[in-house]
RNA sequence: GCAGGGGUGCCCGAGCGGUCAAAGGGAGCAGACUGUAAAUCUGCCGGCGAAUGCCUACGGGGGUUCGAAUCCUCCCCCCUGCACCA
């Protein structure tokens, strides 16, 4: 999974600074990164990740591949797991309660981010701290005195805190001091640089003054964009559902990134291929004069992001697999089987509600009928229009929910426990 | 602690005694159109039911009423201001 192409090695220095800051929205302070790539050393690069959020999407794959890169070029990558702060549990953002986690929870979360991260990073390159290292043995003084280095009004900078002063979301205490334990992360591990997404500059900013509090060269920071999520309007995230995961099938992976809005184009390729800026204009200039069809670039960026997580071969089948259904639409190869046991058959026959809900293509019976009813529903390509329909059950027949759903009716023997739960 | 303003369906938000399963928007789902894109248009969007209908739901408990999301009462939670304060 070459992050960075032939060439790699022997890259001039130019040319490194070029790949490392490439789609980079803020960067505090070009000199001083110069100034630290020149030392010559293996550069400490700091990464802070939440244990409370195990499932990485390709949102969280910008500054992870961007950390590949600096590891390619032999520095050295620091992930904080903020199991300290995660313990603690936080009514973070609007008024949704951050849950309290458990050590347990919370060794099984960095297990399973570990196993994800390892799909970007070479693991056994990195430096894995858990911040409950340094601050489960700090004193409350010790404590204390971090937070006299910080003060409320720069805090209140933060545009999230204004929005939320502003607009009488309450705001913990807690909240605020998260800052400054992350900025102290810094200090303990004598990070040399911190990446982050956008969201965390504020943050990442705070560990520059914290580290100068203590009397350290400040870490450099280095931001990128916050990858937009499929619906092209918000950014990526798990709880909106516009998210991509980096674990999802290849076909799963495909399907989704065929439907991002073409303007989101510009911004994959830019930041999930590492695409230069150059290229990404001059392509978009074939595509306004027509010599690049919109979906031709999106297929050909689909399977490029496929093959990192995938391999190129699952990344072949899964554009094969895409055209036929919904290009030629045909079935797909695989699909999900509906059990039925003898129990469900009445006569050979199902109703048409039942099977519906039994292939989990509708949470009720009212959604069910709602469906039929809209003819989304299909049964051996034939539309089922009639509610009440008695369905012939037929090993191996096809039902068909909408565009994208379809499953194969699989009749097994023995007791029927799915659906009756008593 | 005092005063005032709030808590409504997945989210935002209207309703302020019956005509309320609750306006409107967003999200979602389906149909049309397409490049499974976006945009647009149409429909649906608590559960059970073939259906008249029934059940559950407007922070929680109790009450008034023929009838309560709407009124009273207690409790819980949030916000704002004032007071208090190391």
């Amino acid at each position: 999974m070459a992050v960075i192409e032939a060439g790699e090695y022997g890259m001039t220095f130019e040319e490194q600074l070029e790949l490392l800051t490439n789609a980079c929205v803020d960067l505090h302070t070009l000199p001083e990164l110069r100034e630290k790539l020149e030392l010559g050393r293996p550069l400490r690069v700091k990464y802070g990740a939440d244990p409370s959020a195990p499932d990485l999407h390709l949102g969280h794959s910008v500054p992870l591949r961007k950390l590949r890169q600096f590891q390619e070029l032999g520095h050295q990558v620091v992930f904080i797991i903020g199991d300290f702060t995660g313990r603690i549990g936080d009514p973070s953002g609007r008024s949704k309660t951050r849950p309290m986690l458990t050590e347990e929870e919370i060794a099984a979360n960095a297990q399973t981010y570990a196993e994800q991260v390892g799909r970007i990073l070479d693991l056994s390159k990195c430096e894995i701290r858990y911040n409950s290292e340094w601050f489960g043995s700090m004193s409350a003084s010790q404590m204390l005195e971090i937070a006299t280095h910080y003060t409320v009004a720069r805090m209140l900078e933060r545009d999230d805190f204004a929005l939320r002063l502003r607009d009488g979301v309450p705001i913990t205490l807690i909240e605020m001091l998260y800052p400054l334990v992350q900025a102290y992360d810094s200090v303990a591990v004598e990070a040399d640089i911190e990446i982050g997404g956008s969201d965390q500059l504020f943050n990442l900013l705070v560990g520059r003054d914290i580290m100068r509090a203590y009397g350290m060269t400040p870490q450099v920071v280095m931001t990128w964009p916050l990858l937009l999520g499929t619906d092209g309007k918000e950014k990526m995230s798990k709880s909106l559902g516009n998210y991509i995961g980096i674990t999802e099938p290849p076909e799963e992976m495909y399907g989704k990134l065929m439907s991002i809005p073409d303007e989101l184009m510009a911004q994959y390729y830019h930041l999930l291929l590492d695409m230069p800026r150059s290229q990404v204009e001059a392509m978009q200039r074939d595509l306004e004069s027509g010599k690049l069809h919109p979906r031709e670039a999106k297929a050909n960026l689909a399977r490029r992001i496929v093959s990192l997580y995938h391999g190129q071969d699952a990344a072949q089948r899964a554009a094969a697999e895409f055209d036929r259904v919904f290009a030629q639409r045909q079935k797909p190869t695989d699909m999900q089987p509906i059990l039925l046991c003898a129990d469900d058959i009445n006569d050979g026959t199902i109703g048409i509600i039942e099977l519906v809900v039994r292939a989990g293509f509708a949470k009720s019976n009212s959604e069910a009928r709602r469906l039929i009813r809209q003819g989304a529903v299909r049964v051996q390509d034939r539309v089922i229009e009639d509610e009440m329909a008695n369905i012939e059950v037929e090993e191996g027949a096809v039902l068909q929910v909408g565009k994208r759903r379809f499953g194969r009716i699989t009749i097994t023997r023995g007791d029927n426990e799915h659906g009756r739960k008593e």
